[in-house]
RNA sequence: GUGGGUGUAGUUCAAUGGCAGAGCACCGGAUUGUGGUUCCGGGCGUUGGGGGUUCGAGUCCCCUCACCCACCCCA
């Protein structure tokens, strides 16, 4: 019996590693310098925790959870986005109490279960900002802008931000009743999907993708004009601090966040050329989710962004994250005597931070080079009879072909050599 | 969950129902201390898995698994 991996998941093997670690290095560095923490929060929660924050009626919580049942009986979830898990750490550990804004982001993994695609995994990387404990407009172009440098400073070109909002309970109230208002007359034409959201989840009309209903839809009325004094006003601070930071943007008054708890802004980023799955990221502000999960009435507002559709994106536009770092040195010793009186000297460069390889499968002085030149050393450092007799290593370039010898005695001289 | 396509060596791909092959990569060697180029040598791989038809199946049929594309949805 042989053991297969599970369906739409994907082990990261090292010729890929690297790429992972930098854009994760990327991505802290950048969150880091806007003044968020890292916070991590465990892989799976009670499972009403997203049944209650999700809506029960999204798809991910009608089909993509991961649920299972524990030894005594508790039902969980593998956490299938980061938002509420990070909510409820909020909440739980009095994370209000101090400084009024926290600022916090996370990067790890999230499971839905949902039919593998390009782009789409049952296990999948996020990245992701939440700032807890603002309504401050400044706050939801921050956060946007985060995203936006993330994604454009590693060389994206080809990345379209879209915003909108969604209102408050109050005007999308009002909103909803001027969709059905809309939609009634034209009930017979609908698909059946949107007979049944008609009633249920009037804005989801606007995303039907059969084109009938595409039709229908392209003469609704639109969101933004339905928004009230407050959120207009709202809206117009997001547009102005996004302007202030030339971060180029257009409103899609389509963008209908799939999760329940979005309100006010809302916001997804695309890529050009990724097929069907082209959302990059997306977010929006949450100001009803931390009452309804048990805290105090907070607003919030955050993204999560997909690394598997990042690292797409990047192959896509032919960009680079750099190479496997190739060894600085690669030692050839040859013969017993000569293996046993470098080893110290191996350990005490790579104790220095100098990577320095060596393949003790290999024995003869031709194989060895070989695998130096296979490893794109910079440096062979060999050492045999001759050397072991003066106590010296022979430094090659393996670039020029140039020699030099190196006393053992002084370790410095040669460690510098090799560092360049 | 629905519809379609594809699965052969590490990889990219061949093989009118008739002996499973090639390029690249990888390993070894070309008088034993000088690599990259060249030359020589090295492949029985559960043809994704299981069943069926047939004298004979990588090839035809059924089931299954996985990936890809689209829908749904989203990261």
């Amino acid at each position: 019996m042989r053991y297969k991996i599970p369906r739409g998941t994907y082990d990261i093997l090292p010729q890929q590693s690297y790429k992972w670690q930098k854009l994760f290095a990327d991505f802290r560095k950048l969150a880091a310098a806007y003044g968020y923490a890292e916070i991590s929060t465990p892989m799976f929660e009670q499972a009403g925790l997203f049944e209650r924050s999700s809506g029960e009626s999204s798809d991910v919580v009608k089909k993509e959870m991961y649920r299972f049942t524990d030894q005594k009986g508790r039902v969980f979830a593998l956490r299938p986005e980061g938002t509420a898990p990070v909510a409820r750490a909020y909440v739980e550990n009095r994370m209000d109490i101090g400084a009024a804004v926290k600022k916090l982001y996370y990067i790890g993994p999230m499971f839905r279960y949902d039919r593998p695609q390009a782009g789409r995994y049952r296990q999948f990387q996020q990245y992701g900002i939440e700032l807890i404990g603002s309504d401050n407009p400044f706050y939801d172009a921050e956060v946007i802008s985060i995203l936006w440098f993330f994604l454009s400073g590693l060389g994206l070109k080809n990345l379209r931000l879209e915003i909108n909002s969604v209102g408050c309970p109050n005007c999308s109230q009002a909103y909803d009743k001027a969709l059905q208002e809309y939609f009634r007359p034209h009930f017979s034409d609908l698909c059946p999907d949107c007979q049944v959201r008609i009633e249920q989840n009037p804005r989801r009309l606007l995303d039907c993708k059969v084109p009938s209903c595409k039709e229908i839809a392209s003469g609704a009325p639109v969101q933004l004009d339905y928004l009230d004094e407050d959120c207009r006003i709202q809206f117009a601070a997001v547009q102005k601090h996004l302007e202030l930071m030339e971060i180029p943007f257009t409103i899609n008054p389509r963008i209908v966040r799939g999760l329940d708890y979005y309100t006010h802004t809302a916001f997804e980023v695309v890529g050009g050329s990724l097929g069907a799955q082209n959302s990059l990221a997306g977010g929006g502000r949450y100001n009803g989710l931390l009452e309804q999960i048990g805290g105090k009435s907070t607003p919030a507002i955050g993204f999560a962004g997909g690394f598997e559709r990042l690292l797409l994106a990047l192959e896509e536009e032919g960009i680079s994250l750099g190479d496997v770092p190739a060894p600085d040195a690669f030692a050839i010793l040859i013969g017993e005597a000569a293996r046993d009186a470098f080893t110290p000297y191996l350990n005490a460069l790579r104790l220095k931070g100098i990577f320095v390889e060596f393949d003790p499968d290999k024995s003869s002085f031709k194989a060895q080079l070989k695998a130096a030149d296979n490893r794109q050393a910079r440096f062979a450092l060999i050492f045999g009879e001759d050397e072991l007799a003066a106590n010296s290593v022979t430094l090659r370039d393996l670039q020029s072909g140039e020699q030099k010898n190196y006393s053992l005695e002084n370790l410095d001289l040669l460690a510098e050599a090799i560092r360049g």
